[in-house]
DNA sequence: ACCACTAAATGAATGCCGTTCATTTATTCA
DNA sequence: TGAATAAATGAACGGCATTCATTTAGTGGT
């Protein structure tokens, strides 16, 4: 379940092909227009330089030319695989679902099982909040991971005792949960400092001086503010989701 | 609480300066190089340019460019009043926020002021997802608006008997909740139509299937699934954090 | 074995976008 | 009165996603 990817060749992934001149360095071949006897780019290639791109420059590294440069290319070849810069940001969202942990599922209590999968969920989208607005409004078909997930998961909220009709709406609530709650982790950590305007706002800034690390619902020292209201808000609607299921699970 | 913008002008807001050249038809005149007499920029005017454009157009039709021809003026003029484009979706978010509804902190109980507020919250921002980004990650001093919203919740919260340690981890968990809802408004009703990929994904599939058309957990007679949703996943957090509380409010 | 078609690359060009800068003109303040 | 500041124009810049004509290599049909 962790290698959907549609095409397949001998690797071309993101090695830049380099060459020799007589007697110099090791410098870039100019590669001649036209086909090339073996394909260059494919789907994983590209996602995969994506993602090396992101992870070195963020998402404002990820340029099409930046990712062409990567991947030893013309910027308008990556044109004869994706349509549009979103295609690639599609590719990469349908892998980064794949790395959400939803082994619980089918092996711990439907509570333990929701609760890792959140947890993985939002943590692997944290470091790509800017996916979330892709993803929100991506229809699964596109997302073969994504759709392998859901899959998964309603499987285990219909093990669980959940009724059937519910399922879907009970992932939509989690799920906005979750992606809203991954924004939070990026956010700076004096975010809610009401500064010059402490005065004006008496209440909020007390209660934002008395949360001051506070510990998490499950008790550990002293969390991060965002992992704090995140279990918080979990626990929450576990418990609530929780008591539309029929019998155990 | 519904207009605390900064600057005060006499209206000069998106009024492009029209004029008449002898014998013809109304054209806009021509405004020499050179500081007017009267300022034709503001901070005020230049928000309700952006909201009109927004609305005439989207996130996508909202370019300074555009938005400098709105207001009849040079592009360049109005880095006079906005570092970046970033200042601007600032001063939209500010406004919006002072549209949602948080009268019902004071008069209605702690449960029925949470949900009027969690909906109109919603309601506001679903259609203005583009700004979710920005919000989530904006210190509160640099929008006053956002901050006395900020403040009159957490006075609700405490006078509700909420733990002041809490406050701010239960409005952020809600805030997440609901922005994350902001954008399932958006998405396209066949957003989880298998497709193809149903014969693959026989539990999710069935669950979409039995969900369409169920109604509201308030009863109502057919919700869109986001409404749904939203409803389940908010009840759940009300009850959820309503359980913190020491006493009645 | 030929040939038309398609696939996959280059490289030049396009248009838009946010932003910067030199310049001009008007107001404000010491 | 004169210097500093504020607010406009207009030209320019670099970066971006994307398109298109062109070249070359593989493929499928007769």
């Amino acid at each position: 379940m962790l290698e959907t990817t549609e095409e397949r060749a001998g690797m071309p992934a993101v090695s830049a092909e380099k060459g020799r001149t007589a007697g110099n360095a090791v410098e870039t071949r100019r590669r001649r227009a036209g086909r090339p006897s073996a394909a260059v780019l494919d789907k994983a290639g590209i996602t995969t330089a994506a993602l090396e791109l992101i992870s070195r420059k963020g998402y404002d590294g990820l340029t099409m030319a930046a990712l062409a440069k990567l991947l030893d290319v013309a910027p308008s070849a990556l044109y004869n695989h994706v349509a549009a810069k979103r295609d690639v940001l599609l590719l990469v969202e349908d892998h980064l679902t794949s790395l959400v942990d939803v082994s619980a599922f089918g092996s711990a209590p439907w509570e333990d099982a929701v609760r890792t999968w959140a947890w993985s969920y939002r943590n692997v989208f944290a470091e790509h909040t800017p996916l979330i607005p892709v993803i929100a409004v991506l229809p699964v078909t596109d997302a073969p991971q994504t759709l392998a997930m859901y899959e998964t998961v309603s499987k285990g909220f219909l093990d669980a005792g959940f009724p059937e009709e519910r399922i879907v709406s009970a992932i939509v609530a989690l799920e906005s949960f979750i992606f809203g709650s991954a924004y939070d982790v990026t956010a700076p950590g004096d975010i809610f400092e009401p500064g010059s305007m402490a005065d004006a706002n008496p209440y909020f800034t007390a209660a934002v001086r008395s949360s001051a690390g506070q510990p998490g619902s499950t008790g550990e020292e002293r969390g991060k503010p965002a992992d704090t209201a995140f279990s918080l808000g979990l626990e929450a609607l576990i418990t609530g989701l929780g008591s539309l299921r029929n019998q155990a699970g």
